[in-house]
DNA sequence: TTGTTGACCTCTT
DNA sequence: CAAGAGGCCAACA
């Protein structure tokens, strides 16, 4: 067997997921995925999906995945360098200086809170 | 086909 | 305390 097809969802599918199920005014890390996923030293992956996300649909919210320090890595990848930081604070999350105010407290755990 | 890149994370010096 | 290098997996040229 060629083992193709072995699994109709990829990886990124995964994330893409995991990261719509996040619920408004909160954030999370891509390790936490990258570790909920089962490949918790593939966080560079996570990153890499959500470049992919933005053709992806439904859209993914991919401004309330952040890096482990809370900092809007990713915000020069999005449609404008505000963007990301904008859609934060629409949700209800303080960023200061291109990071998450109380990261900790808005952060989202997939493994955690879906493993209930 | 191989090699490089990439929105990261963690350890070591 | 701070900075640097390595490691992981997958897509792109």
């Amino acid at each position: 067997m060629t083992a193709v097809r072995k699994e109709s969802f990829s990886f990124f599918d995964n994330v893409y997921a995991v990261v719509r199920l996040i619920p408004r005014g909160r954030v999370t890390s891509y390790g936490a995925i990258a570790e909920y996923l089962g490949s918790k030293g593939s966080a560079r992956m996570v990153g890499w999906a959500m470049n992919a996300s933005f053709q992806v649909k439904p859209k993914v919210p991919a401004q309330r995945v952040v890096n482990r320090q809370g900092l809007l890595t990713g915000k020069h990848h999005f449609a404008t360098p505000t963007r990301m930081e904008e859609l934060l604070r629409a949700e209800g999350i303080r960023v200061k200086d291109n990071q998450v105010v109380d990261f900790e407290k808005k952060f989202w755990d997939p493994a955690k809170e879906l493993e209930l």
